[in-house]
Formats: C-alpha cells, structure tokens, sequence
DNA sequence: GAAACAACTTCACAAATGTGAAGAAATTAA
DNA sequence: TTAATTTCTTCACATTTGTGAAGTTGTTTC
C-alpha cells in the first residue's frame, strides 16, 4: 500500500476502526496531490472543491479584514485533515483561503465524490460525528485560551502543544493566530529568553 | 401536543424534517423538568446523566480553575440543546458545572435512553452532524471574536446578538464569558453610554 | 554575490484592561 | 420593612499589549 494511505488509515484508526470496504473506497477516491510552498488551494469566495488531507507540511487558513490584514483562523501540520468543513458540507463560497505555507503531501477527494461515498456507509457518518467532535472541542478550547490566557501564556502553550509550528512557519502568521501584534510577539519571547 | 414538544420539535425542524416516527420517540424519551433557579443540573466530576433541551430560562456552563475562580464557558438561552456532548457522549466525567441561572423549562432525556434511540434511526445522526458542525462554527467564530474583537468590541457585539442575555442574567458571568474583568466591564458600559 | 525584498526585533510612547478597595445599588431573607 | 447579602460601580494606580518607525537580519532573485 502507498505510504501516503497508510498514515492515512493510521490516522482514521486513532477514532475508529476502517473496515476493509471503507479502505477501498478510500484508496479509489482519494488522490494525491503534492503543492509546493505558499500556494493557495482553496481560495475564499468559492465553494471549496477538495476535502484535504495534510500527509505532510504546514496550512493555514486566513481571511482578509475589512482594513485588508489578513487574519489567521487556524494553523495546522500533518497529518490531519484541514478543510473549511461547514462551507464544504453546505456547498457555500468558503470566506476563507487554505494556504500551503511550506511544500505540502496531501491526499484530497472531490466533493462530488464526498456525495457518492457517503451514501455508501455508515462508517463515514460516525467517523464525521467524530471528527467533528473533536474539532468543536479544540475550537471551544481555544475560545477558552483566548478568554483566560494573557498573550504571554498562549504563545508558552504553543510552543509546549506545537514546537514544531513555531519553529517552521514565519512568526507573523504564529502572531496572528495568537491575536498578538508581532511586535509585541517579538518582546513577549525576548522576555521569555531572559 | 403539548406545547413544549412543539417547541422542541418546531426547534429541530430549523435543521431537518422529522419523520413522524422519530417525533414518537422523542415524545416517550424525552421528559418535562422545572427547575428553580441557581440551580446545578449537572455538576463537574460526574458523568453527564442527561441531554438537555432548554424550553425557556438561562443556564450556563462554568468551572472554577485553579485560583478558585468560577470560568463561565458558555451561556444560552432557550429554545436550545444544552449539554456538555464531549463528556455526555464518551461517558467521561465533566469539567464543567450545568447551572441554571433563571427558573428553567426543561425537555431532558436520560443517556442510557439515548444510546437507545441512536440505534433506531439515521436521522438522529443526520441530525447529530448538523447540531455539531452548527456548534463548532459557534466555538470557532467565539474564538475568532476573542481573537480579533477588543473587550468593548466584545461587549458590544454580545449586547446586539443577545439583549435578552444582558438583560436577564448577573453581569459578573457575562464578564467571565467575555473575558473582561468585572470592574473593567463596568468601566466600559459607563463609556459606551457617554 | 549584490540588490531587492520580506521577516523579525527594538524602541518610546499610547491605549486598553487588570487590580483591589471602597462605596452605592439592588436583591434576598428574616 | 429592615437587615443582610450580593451585585455593580467607581477610583487611583499598575500592568499588559498596541502602534508605528527605524534598524537588523535573513532570504530570494537576478
């Protein structure tokens, strides 16, 4: 089996277990698409067209403000998947772009094939259930961080969480996903260096 | 039909059509509860025992961090679901307290009878998917506004989306909600009503 | 490798919010 | 209704973070 399906299934399996049908239907459908660095795969203003798997690399999703900053709603790293779940779903222009911010892996499958595959089971039904509970768990705790940390305490928390995000994505858009100015970032870590 | 059915269903019909079947279900599982107010329902440290529909009254979610102080994470209104899923679903002891701030209406159904009623039908899972992607854009968009919004930007927009919520429960749970300290929230109504 | 560009840091000062105490107002209990 | 309790406001001052400019460092491009 390709390397890439396989941290794939190893992924799935960390919530549910995939019957060999299910794996199937994955390896027919889900296909590999490689991206190099600073590319936006998904920009706001379309319907999304791919559910997106990160094998390897770091993503983000940004939206431009109306005073034209770009805000950064959510960084990730491989492997997981990464898509604008609810515009994908309801097939509405996403008010988000899905950035490449190094080279990616990505394992993608068309939302029209989504359609196809989940009338096939119910193993996809109780995987999204959990995946989306999950997900609605890290969003209410980042709304918690966000409500009860200082500025200093959540770049510490992400640093402990996700060392390998601070270490290889440019610190702006790290600034940005904290709700911190940079240059306040750049004298929170200079404090924090002493 | 009792009128708080039809509430509950006029509710989940915001979502999805129910089948006359399901709406059966619902009327044997799901029984009337009132509570009087400042009351916890489902307190941190125990299994949640119940899925709560909320007919009218206010609650709130909070847990008290290591300073000993009291977090508010969420606080709704009726005609809503109100639950702590993770913890209700997974049957894992909550970190959170269930409390009713105001006398409430309840519709509330036991988790065994849950575990029950998901095997009977896929429009409870189907149903299952909305409610939570509903939800995780409400934690995400939370997160965005904790992100980007100043804490009188915060009050504000909380004030134009919720008057009834300002209106009817104490200020020092939506200063809690809000992150803003209560002295601080004072501070910034007196300014905002200059 | 030099030039151009982008990313990061530093600084002085400004603005927003936190803190704790004291008092006013509102609510609850007796 | 009065007393007790809780909630809310106000204040002076402390702390944290924002702002914009300037300078440094690092990276890309030709």
């Amino acid at each position: 089996m390709n390397n890439n399906f396989k941290i794939l299934f190893d992924y799935i399996r960390l919530l549910i277990d995939i019957p060999k049908i299910d794996q199937e239907i994955c390896q027919e459908y889900f296909k590999p698409f490689s991206i190099t660095k600073d590319t936006i795969i998904e920009p706001s203003g379309k319907i999304p067209e791919y559910h997106n798997f990160i094998v390897s690399g770091y993503m983000r999703n940004f939206y431009t403000n109306e005073q034209g900053l770009e805000i950064t709603t959510d960084i990730n790293d491989g492997p997981r998947f990464f898509t604008s779940y609810n515009h994908f779903m309801h097939k509405t222009p996403s008010n988000e772009n899905l950035h490449c911010i190094t080279d990616c892996e990505l394992l993608r499958i068309k939302r029209d094939d989504v359609d196809v595959t989940a009338k096939l089971g119910i193993t996809q039904m109780k995987y999204t259930i959990q995946v989306l509970q999950q997900q609605l768990e890290k969003n209410k705790q980042r709304a918690i961080d966000h409500t009860t940390l200082s500025a200093q305490q959540r770049y510490v928390k992400l640093q402990k969480e996700h060392p390998a995000i601070i270490q290889n994505i440019p610190l702006k858009y790290i600034a940005s996903y904290l709700g911190i100015n940079p240059g306040s970032l750049s004298r929170i870590r200079n404090e924090l260096s002493n």
